[in-house]
DNA sequence: TCAATCCGTATC
DNA sequence: ATACGGATTGAC
């Protein structure tokens, strides 16, 4: 049921109208009679009695007899829903686009069923027999997959890693020389990895590997995704693929349709406005296509007899949702590979702390590049100077360019190359560092970030809002604090005068470039949206890292190391010159992972002290915010799990607040059930204040 | 004794 | 939300 009240989250039954009983199945939307009013709803379920002992309305109409919710996605709704502490009827938004009638009517396939074939039964539809029907039914309970889902990985020990069986829905294969044709030259783009081999052929034999891939520096990933694509399409099964952003689609678009050949895939972004969105959407759900692709509302989309799923950087922010719940596209793909079980491909130039506990807990299997092969393809990266003040003072850093970094420039430019720099964008939150060592400062009690208060000279913590008086850095045991507050962005004037007589390109929110030719350029841009250069760059220059490094962020120098990763790897390798150039002390941990080209020792290291700090993916938390008393009586009502631990309150936009609420993973599910019956209780006793409830936010500061 | 109003509760 | 029922109140 369409409805935005937490405490009508469930299923309401209806009669079907006998002229209905062919047409009104399940998965369809529909339009009932709830509450006096006409409201929208989704026909989950068919059945022959109900359990409602009160007299039951008929449907009032079928929207459409399109089946919009497959069987599978709806099962996929439920556990996200219930994962993220939300309604089905606020994921089923996310999942499911906006109708589009036209496209329905006209998607270039003639309709196998004509409308007027139910005037026969149509004479007497008061007396004809009606059945009840759940129209909202109590969502299927979930198929049971070996290992539990991702979320009770941890306690899976490493033979978790098994593959599920194959799935018996799976369809044969179509001629077996197509298959290895399609299947050998896919081995070779994959032949770096010593498990990338392995890890095609069993997709092509239909079973179910998870693999957390780290790609090889200058790696061609779009062609890497597509050719495990065709694998599974040629052994007759279907692949969700989703990435960040417009830009990496358009990248993954055209390597599918080299490796598929045209019309084997379809693209599915909200930015493609309603019509566009709605085709995509279709040809999926009715079979047309055998892969989706998209950006992260994708990760729902329906295709037949799913094998594969993809998601490519699942650091990037993009993949969260900004809508309730709030899902992350990770997650649901994850969710989605365990209750079908279906293959998992999780990429990118680094490793994200989650998909690192996906392989220590055994989850998931590493796909890495051999160490020669990384030797092979990257480029020489050197750290370079450690002074703060260096790397915040854009005339300072300027004229150290040509110590090392303008060196570097110069040389790629006269080889005939374009330079790529780096420079984050400006207005990052300001926070508080060590004075002396300059480790980002944490509460003494919580682990939480510290921030400066503007009025008081006290910081304080932005999770559980004790105040740091009298702070100690754990590292070094200085006792002053700065505040590590970005200074301003150095523009691509100023570069230009470094390097007179090159041209200097600019690719950034509002103009985004996709690729350079290969000549002497430099190109200024801002993390994500750096162009590919054909033959990849002879320099990339990373400025500004301290503003990275130093954020009020939990995953700051994560994020660091991500853009960095994917800024370098479209340099040319080192013995055809390639050269990156980082201007941060080399001992920092995220340069380490830089310069070693290591991101799973860098993740190793992440998670290992996020489980030590209590942080997710080593915990769950969740957020609630809005106003004091609402919070307050959220979480009186709330029969939290034992050990959840309460962090806050502290303060948040608009005279609301903020709490966090902590428990061990294993009590993940509880914590989420827990939040939203108390939201319901909220919302049913009619409380005037709402509380948002976030689960792992992604901005956890 | 009846109608107007308030509050609490269910919404198939 | 909004529509309904049962209780409550006020006026005849």
């Amino acid at each position: 049921m369409d409805v935005p009240l937490p405490h009508l989250d469930r299923a309401f039954d209806y009669l079907v109208p006998a002229e209905l009983a062919g047409t009104a199945l399940p998965g369809t939307r529909v339009r009932v009679r709830f509450a006096g009013q006409l409201v929208d709803g989704w026909l989950l379920e068919r059945v022959a009695e109900s359990t409602h002992e009160g007299k039951l309305g008929f449907l009032d109409k079928l929207v459409s007899p399109e089946r919009v919710l497959s069987d599978e996605v709806s099962q996929l709704v439920k556990a996200v829903a219930d994962r993220y502490a939300g309604s089905l009827a606020d994921v089923l938004r996310l999942a499911v686009p906006a109708r589009h009638a036209r496209v329905e009517q006209n998607p270039g396939t003639p309709p196998t069923v004509r409308a007027d074939s139910a005037t026969a039964e149509a004479e007497h539809p008061a007396s004809a027999p009606v059945e009840p029907v759940p129209a909202v039914g109590e969502p299927a309970v979930a198929r049971p997959v070996p290992g539990g889902p991702p979320d009770a990985a941890p306690a899976a020990s490493g033979s978790a890693a098994a593959e599920p069986a194959a799935d018996e829905r799976a369809i044969p294969g179509p001629a077996a020389e197509t298959l290895s044709a399609a299947g050998r030259a896919a081995q070779d783009g994959w032949s770096p990895y010593p498990h990338g081999p392995g890890f095609l052929q069993a997709l092509g034999e239909g079973r179910a590997p998870r693999a957390v891939w780290s790609a090889i520096p200058g790696e061609d990933w779009p062609r890497r995704i597509a050719e495990a694509a065709a694998v599974t399409v040629a052994a007759g099964r279907g692949v969700v693929a989703v990435v960040p952003d417009a830009r990496d689609l358009d990248r993954l678009d055209a390597a599918l349709t080299g490796t598929l050949g045209p019309g084997r895939h379809a693209t599915l972004a909200a930015s493609l406005g309603p019509a566009k969105r709605y085709r995509a959407f279709l040809s999926g759900l009715r079979g047309h296509v055998p892969v989706v692709i998209g950006t992260r509302a994708a990760a729902f989309a329906p295709v037949h007899h799913l094998g594969l799923v993809v998601i490519w950087d699942d650091g990037d922010d993009s993949h969260a949702e900004p809508r309730a719940p709030y899902p992350h596209a990770r997650e649901v793909l994850l969710t989605r590979a365990q209750l079908t079980g279906a293959a998992v491909l999780a990429g990118g130039f680094t490793r994200t702390a989650e998909a690192q506990q996906l392989v220590e807990t055994g989850w998931a299997h590493e796909l890495t590049g051999s160490r020669d092969a990384i030797r092979a393809r990257a480029p020489h990266v050197a750290p370079i100077g450690d002074d703060p003040q260096l790397a915040r003072d854009p005339a300072a850093a300027t004229a150290r360019l040509p110590s090392l970094a303008w060196q570097a420039a110069r040389e790629a430019l006269r080889a005939g190359a374009p330079v790529l720099v780096q420079v984050p964008r400006r207005g990052y939150l300001p926070s508080v560092a060590c004075g002396t060592c300059r480790e980002p400062a944490r509460c003494a009690h919580c682990q939480g970030p510290l921030e400066l208060r503007s009025s008081q000279g006290v910081p304080g913590c932005r999770w559980c809002g004790r105040v740091a008086a009298g702070w100690t850095c754990p590292e070094c045991g200085g006792h002053r604090l700065r505040a590590s507050i970005v200074g301003a962005r150095r523009t691509a004037e100023e570069l230009g005068r470094a390097f007179p007589g090159v041209p200097v390109r600019t690719s950034g929110r509002d103009e985004v470039l996709l690729r350079v030719p290969a000549e002497p350029a430099v190109v200024v841009c801002t993390p994500g949206a750096e162009p590919v250069a054909d033959g990849g760059y002879g320099a990339v220059l990373l400025l500004d890292t301290w503003a990275l490094l130093t954020r009020a962020d939990l995953r700051a120098a994560e994020e660091a190391l991500r853009r960095w990763l994917t800024a370098a790897a479209l340099a040319r390798p080192q013995r055809a010159g390639g050269r990156v150039v980082v201007v941060a002390d080399g001992g920092i941990p995220a340069v380490q992972a830089l310069l070693r080209w290591d991101p799973a020792w860098y993740a190793a290291r992440e998670l290992a002290e996020r489980r030590e700090l209590g942080f997710p993916p080593a915990s769950r938390m969740a957020s609630l915010t809005g106003q004091p008393d609402a919070v307050a009586d959220l979480l009186d009502t709330a029969r939290l799990p034992d050990d959840a631990e309460l962090l806050g309150p502290v303060p948040a936009d608009d005279d609301q607040e903020r709490m966090l609420v902590r428990v061990r993973r294993g009590a993940a599910g509880a914590l989420a059930k827990a939040l939203h019956e108390a939201a319901g209780v909220r919302s049913a006793r009619k409380a005037p204040h709402p509380v948002r409830i976030q689960i792992d936010p992604h901005d956890l500061f």
